[in-house]
RNA sequence: GGGCGGUUAGCUCAGUCGGUUAGAGCGCCUCGUUUACACCGAGGAAGUCAGAGGUUCGAGUCCUCUACCGCCCA
C-alpha cells in the first residue's frame, strides 16, 4: 500500500498545470503505456487483482482481417467488448480478452494482388511459394499497423495471448478437427456442382454468393428435331427458352413437362444441338414449368443446379464447356477460347444468322454474384471437400434451444434457427494459396489419406505407398473454417492446456449481426461437435455503423470514416462514447460529426469538473489524506441529495451493464454527471467551499465532491477508460485502492445508500425546483440577469425549512435573491405585482423591480391552465371505481398524492391571479 | 414468396415489468464572459408516439389489420 499513499502525496502534475481544455491525444498515449507497464490486461498479469475463485469472464476477439486497417465496425466491436471486459475486471473476475487476427484468404489475396499489379508482378508470375513468401512479408507490415490501431483505441487486450488464424496452433486445430470430421464421416470429397468465381478463380460457399436481381434477356432458340433416320428435319423444331445461350454448347437434353400436350408427341425423340452437333433426347420432367418461356427448356447439367438434378434423374452426361476463367473450353467447338460473354454474343448472332433465333425478350432474373469480386458466379462441376453439416447443425440448434447459449437481442435466435434448420453441406475447398492447405493426400491409385500430422502421412493408409509417392490436395480451406475453431483453438485446443481448462467455454461472443451465419453459427457447430460444449454463453450482436445519411459505409461510396483520424481529432474516449451512448443492441446507428462532438464535449465537461474539484481542495486537508465519506452529521442537504442520486445511478448503471444495455449505461452517466453533478452539486459546493466557511465543513463538502466523482469515474471507466484513469490518478483514493483505476473495485453503491437520507434529498430537490422556477419567473418577466431581488419563501414543511437552513447561501446565489425571508405559511395575500414562483409545496414571492408584469401574469396563467388540465385528468382517474378497485394500491396511492399536489399547485397559482 | 426490424420533437435516436406530466443529444428562440468548462451557463419553444381496430381500471409499450421505409433468407 505504500505506493498508494506515495501516489496521493505526489500527484505527478500539480492541479494548476491542468490545461483548461482536455487534450486527449497526449493523455491517452501516456495512460495506455501505464496500463501496459502495470501488466493489468492479462488475468494472470502481475498487476491483476483478479479473484481466482470468481467465475472467469472470457471474450475472444473477433479477429479483424489482416488486410491493413480497422474501420468503424471494428471500433464499435472493440469498444463494446472492452467495456464489458473492463467492468468484469473491476468486478475482480479473472478476465481474459484474447486478441487475434484473421488471415482472410480471399480478401488478403485481393489486396496483395492489387499491390503486386503495381509492382508489375502477379500471382501467376510468382508461383505459389514466392507468392506466399510475399504474403507473409505483407502481413508482417499490416499486423503492426493494426495492432497499433487497437492500442490507440485503448483496448485492454491480453497481448501476450495474441493469436493469428495462420499460426501453428490454429494450423494444428484445423488438421486435427478435419481429420476427426473425416474419420466420423462428416468431411467428404465429392464431385458436385459448386459456385465458381471466375475472377477469384476459386469455389465459394453459398453464403459468399449474393443473389442480385437483374434484367437479362430470354432467348427463344429453335432446336431441330431428328427424323427417324437420324438426320435433322428442317421443318420440325422445338423452341427452348434460355437466359444463357453460351451453355447451349453443353446441353445434353431438352426437357418438357410430362403433362404438356403441346410437346407430348416429341418426348423420346432427339434433337440436334447447334454448333456442336450433339444428338440429345427430349425428356419429360416435372421440374419444367409450363408457363415459363416456350414450355421447353434446355438441360445443361454441368452448368446449372436444377439441370444437374434433372440430369442425375435421367442419367444424362454432364459436359463442361468452360474453364477456370469462364472461357469456353475444347468442348465448345468453334467457340473455344472465347470468354463466356463473347461466346454468348457470337452464339446469339450465329443463331440469328441461321434463322434459329425465334425471339428475344427482356427478362427479370436473379443472378449470383461473388461477394468479393462482384463477378457473375458460375455453377461448375468440381471434385473437392465438403462438410456434412446436418449433424453439426442439430447440436448447435440444441445448444440454443436448451438455453446454454442465449442471444442478445433475442430476436436473432430465430434467424439462427431458420438458417441451421435448412442448412446445406459446406463447401470448404478454396482454389487459393493463402490459407490452411487441406490435409488430404492422394496416392497414384486415387486412395485418400487424411492426416493431422504436421508433415503429412508416412504412407497411404489404403495401399501403404510411401509418402514420397503421395500428393497433397492443392486446395486450401475456406477462411471461416479456421475462424470457426477460434474460441477454442486460441485457448490451446486440441491440447489439454491450462487456458483451455480455465477459460473455455467463453462468456460472451460479441460481433455484428451480419456474420451470424458466416461465423457465429459455424463456431457453434464446430464448438459443440468438437469440444462437446457451446463455445460461449452469450452472443451479443451489434448493428452496423452507417454514415450520417444512413448509408452503409463503403470504399466505393467514399463515405468511410477512418477511426484513427477520428481518434486524432477528438480522442479515443470521445469516439468510444459516441459509438455507445444511446444505442441499442442489434440496431444500426449513424455516426456523424455531431455525435463525435457530443463525445468530445462530454469528455471536456468531465475534465473541467475534475479541474474544479482539484483546484478547490481545502488547504487544511493533509496531503496524504485518504478519501472517506464524512460522518453523517457533517453532511448538508446537497450532500444527502447527491449521495442519494449517486446510489441510485450506481444501481441503474450496474443493471444496465448486466443486461448488456451499454447505451443506457452511458446515457445514465451522462445525465448524472452533467445535469446533476456539474449543474447542481458543483454549484452548491462552490458556496460551501468559500473561504468564510469553517474548515471542517469545507473538508466535508470536498470529500463528498471527490467521493461522487470517484464513483462516477469508476462507472464510466469501461467506456471512457483513458480520461477516467487520468483524472482518477490525481484524486485522493480510498483505503485499499490499487494504483490504477482499471483494476479498482466496481462500485456497489452501498456507501452512498447508507448515508444519503431520502427525505433530505427530496427536500433539496424541491428547493432546486424552486430555484428553477424563480429563474424562470425572472427570465419571463424580463428581469435583468444580474440584478438581485428580495424574496419571501413559503416553506410549509419542516424538512423543507431544515434543508433551506443548510442551503440558504446557495439558493440566494443560484436564484439571485437577496435578502430572503422564510415563512411557514403566507401571512397575507399577495401584494400587487409580486412575482410568484411555485415548485411543489414551496413558493417564492419576489420583489418586482424591473419586472414586466404583463408577461409575468401571462406566465402564471399558462402555468395555472396547465395545472388545472392535469388536475382534471388526475381527478377523473380517481373517480373511476374500476381504477380504485383494480389498480395496485401503490399506483392508487401515487395517483391520490399526485392529485393532492396538483390541487395545492392550482391553489397557489390561482391566488396571485385572483386580485 | 417467407421472416425480421423500423415509423416517437425540425434532425438523429432512447423509452426497462403496461402505471404520475413521453425523454436525450443536436438544431432553434431569449438572455448571459459570476475565478471548472463558450467544447460553457440560465431560461424557453417544440410531440395526433405512422394509421385503424382490440385487450385492459390504464397502452408509445400487449394483440390484430393496413400503409410506408429498411434488412435477411429463398
Amino acid at each position: 500500500m505504500s505506493e498508494v499513499s506515495e501516489q496521493q502525496a505526489r500527484p505527478e502534475q500539480a492541479p494548476e498545470e491542468l490545461p483548461k481544455a482536455y487534450r486527449p491525444t497526449e493523455v491517452e498515449r501516456e495512460i495506455y503505456q501505464r496500463w501496459l507497464d502495470a501488466d493489468v490486461f492479462a488475468p494472470d498479469g502481475s498487476g491483476s487483482r483478479a479473484d481466482r475463485s470468481a467465475p472467469p469472464f472470457v471474450v475472444t476477439q473477433p479477429p479483424p482481417n489482416i488486410t491493413g486497417a480497422l474501420h468503424t465496425g471494428h471500433a464499435l466491436t472493440g469498444t463494446l467488448e472492452d467495456a464489458m471486459v473492463r467492468r468484469a475486471r473491476m468486478q475482480r473476475r479473472p478476465t481474459l480478452w484474447l486478441p487475434g487476427l484473421d488471415h482472410a484468404s480471399i480478401a488478403a489475396q485481393v489486396v496483395l494482388d492489387r499491390i503486386l499489379a503495381l509492382e508489375g508482378e502477379s500471382r501467376q508470375s510468382m508461383g505459389r511459394d514466392r507468392y506466399l513468401e510475399r504474403m507473409w512479408w505483407f502481413i508482417d507490415e499490416t499486423r503492426d499497423v493494426m495492432l497499433g490501431q487497437e492500442r490507440r483505441m485503448g483496448f485492454s487486450l491480453d497481448w501476450a495471448r495474441l493469436r493469428f488464424t495462420m499460426d501453428e496452433g490454429s494450423a494444428r486445430a484445423v488438421r486435427v478437427s478435419f481429420k476427426r470430421l473425416y474419420d466420423e464421416g462428416l468431411a467428404y470429397r465429392a464431385e458436385k456442382l459448386i459456385n465458381w468465381c471466375p475472377s477469384c478463380r476459386t469455389s465459394l460457399s453459398d453464403l459468399e454468393v449474393i443473389a442480385t436481381p437483374e434484367t437479362g434477356t430470354l432467348w427463344f432458340v429453335r432446336y431441330h428435331l431428328l427424323g427417324r433416320d437420324g438426320t435433322p428435319d428442317p421443318s420440325e423444331t422445338i423452341t427452348v427458352a434460355t437466359t444463357r445461350p453460351e451453355t447451349i454448347l453443353g446441353d445434353t437434353a431438352v426437357a418438357v413437362h410430362p403433362d404438356d400436350e403441346r410437346y407430348s408427341s416429341l418426348v423420346g425423340r432427339e434433337v440436334l444441338i447447334p454448333f456442336v452437333n450433339r444428338r440429345v433426347p427430349v425428356i419429360a420432367d416435372h421440374v419444367v414449368q409450363r408457363e415459363f418461356g416456350s414450355g421447353a427448356v434446355k438441360i445443361t447439367p454441368a452448368h446449372d443446379d436444377d439441370d444437374h438434378e434433372t440430369g442425375r434423374r435421367h442419367g444424362l452426361p454432364s459436359i463442361e464447356v468452360m474453364d477456370d476463367r469462364a472461357a469456353i473450353n475444347a468442348n465448345g467447338g468453334p467457340y473455344e477460347g472465347l470468354s463466356r460473354e463473347e461466346a454468348r454474343r457470337r452464339i446469339v448472332a450465329d443463331l440469328e444468322k441461321k434463322g434459329d433465333l425465334a425471339e428475344a425478350r427482356a427478362h427479370e432474373m436473379v443472378l449470383g454474384r461473388c461477394e468479393r469480386s462482384d463477378d457473375v458466379v458460375e455453377p461448375r462441376l468440381k471434385t473437392q471437400w465438403f462438410v456434412r453439416t446436418r449433424p453439426l447443425a442439430d447440436k448447435a440448434l440444441a445448444a440454443v434451444r436448451e438455453g446454454r447459449t442465449t442471444f442478445v437481442p433475442a430476436r436473432f435466435e430465430k434467424v439462427f434457427f431458420d438458417w441451421l434448420e435448412k442448412i446445406h453441406d459446406w463447401n470448404v475447398s478454396r482454389q487459393l494459396w493463402w490459407g490452411h492447405r487441406i490435409p488430404a493426400w492422394y496416392c497414384p491409385d486415387g486412395h485418400v489419406t487424411v492426416s493431422d500430422e504436421e508433415g503429412g502421412p508416412a504412407a497411404c493408409e489404403r495401399c501403404g505407398r510411401p509418402s514420397g509417392e503421395l500428393a497433397q490436395d492443392e486446395d486450401i480451406f475456406d477462411t471461416w473454417y479456421s475462424s470457426g475453431l477460434w474460441p477454442f483453438s486460441t485457448l490451446g485446443w486440441p491440447d489439454p492446456t491450462d487456458d483451455y481448462d480455465r477459460f473455455y467455454p467463453t462468456t460472451v461472443m460479441e460481433t455484428g449481426y451480419d456474420i451470424i451465419f458466416f461465423w457465429v453459427a459455424r463456431m457453434m457447430m464446430l464448438g459443440e461437435w468438437l469440444t462437446g460444449e457451446a463455445p460461449f454463453a452469450t452472443v451479443y450482436l451489434h448493428g452496423m455503423v452507417r454514415d450520417p445519411y444512413g448509408q452503409k459505409m463503403s470504399k466505393t461510396k467514399g463515405n468511410v470514416v477512418d477511426p484513427l483520424s477520428v481518434v486524432e481529432e477528438v480522442g479515443a474516449d470521445a469516439l468510444r462514447f459516441a459509438l455507445v451512448n444511446g444505442t441499442t443492441p442489434g440496431n444500426d446507428q449513424r455516426l456523424s460529426e455531431t455525435r463525435l462532438e457530443g463525445g468530445r464535449n462530454f469528455a471536456n465537461k468531465l475534465w473541467n469538473a475534475a479541474r474544479f474539484v482539484l483546484l478547490s481542495r481545502p488547504v487544511e486537508l493533509p496531503a496524504d489524506a485518504l478519501l472517506a465519506l464524512p460522518s453523517v452529521n457533517r453532511l448538508g442537504p446537497a450532500e444527502h441529495w447527491i449521495l442519494s442520486r449517486c446510489a441510485a445511478t450506481t444501481a441503474e448503471v450496474d443493471r444496465a451493464y448486466d443486461t448488456f444495455q451499454l447505451g443506457e449505461a452511458t446515457r445514465l452517466l451522462h445525465e448524472a454527471i452533467w445535469n446533476e453533478y456539474c449543474d447542481w452539486y458543483l454549484e452548491f459546493a462552490k458556496v460551501s467551499l468559500t473561504p468564510g466557511v469553517a474548515a471542517e465543513a469545507r473538508v466535508a463538502t470536498w470529500s463528498v465532491l471527490v467521493w461522487v466523482l470517484d464513483r462516477y469515474l469508476h462507472l464510466l471507466h469501461p467506456v471512457m477508460p483513458h480520461l477516467t484513469e487520468a483524472i482518477w490518478a490525481r484524486l485522493p483514493h480510498r483505503p485499499g485502492d490499487p494504483p490504477l483505476l482499471i483494476v479498482a473495485n466496481w462500485p456497489d453503491g452501498q456507501g452512498e445508500a447508507s448515508v444519503g437520507d431520502p427525505r433530505v434529498a427530496d427536500a433539496t430537490r424541491c428547493l432546486m425546483d424552486l430555484v428553477t422556477e424563480i429563474r424562470n419567473a425572472r427570465a419571463e418577466a424580463g428581469i435583468e440577469a444580474g440584478s438581485w431581488l428580495s424574496a419571501s419563501l413559503v416553506l410549509p414543511d419542516s424538512n423543507l425549512r431544515a434543508a433551506y437552513e443548510g442551503l440558504a447561501p446557495a439558493v440566494a446565489r443560484l436564484a439571485r435573491v437577496r435578502p430572503v425571508a422564510v415563512v411557514e405559511r403566507p401571512t397575507e395575500a399577495h401584494p400587487d405585482g409580486t412575482l410568484v414562483a411555485v415548485a411543489g409545496i414551496a413558493e417564492a414571492r419576489l420583489s418586482q423591480a424591473g419586472a414586466d408584469l404583463e408577461r409575468d401574469r401571462a406566465r402564471l396563467e399558462r402555468e395555472l391552465a396547465e395545472a388545472r388540465k392535469l388536475l382534471t385528468a388526475a381527478e377523473a382517474r380517481l373517480e373511476n371505481r374500476s381504477f380504485i378497485e383494480r389498480a395496485p394500491p401503490a399506483v392508487v396511492e401515487g395517483a391520490m398524492a399526485r392529485a393532492a399536489q396538483l390541487r395545492e399547485l392550482v391553489d397557489r397559482l390561482s391566488e396571485p391571479l385572483a386580485g
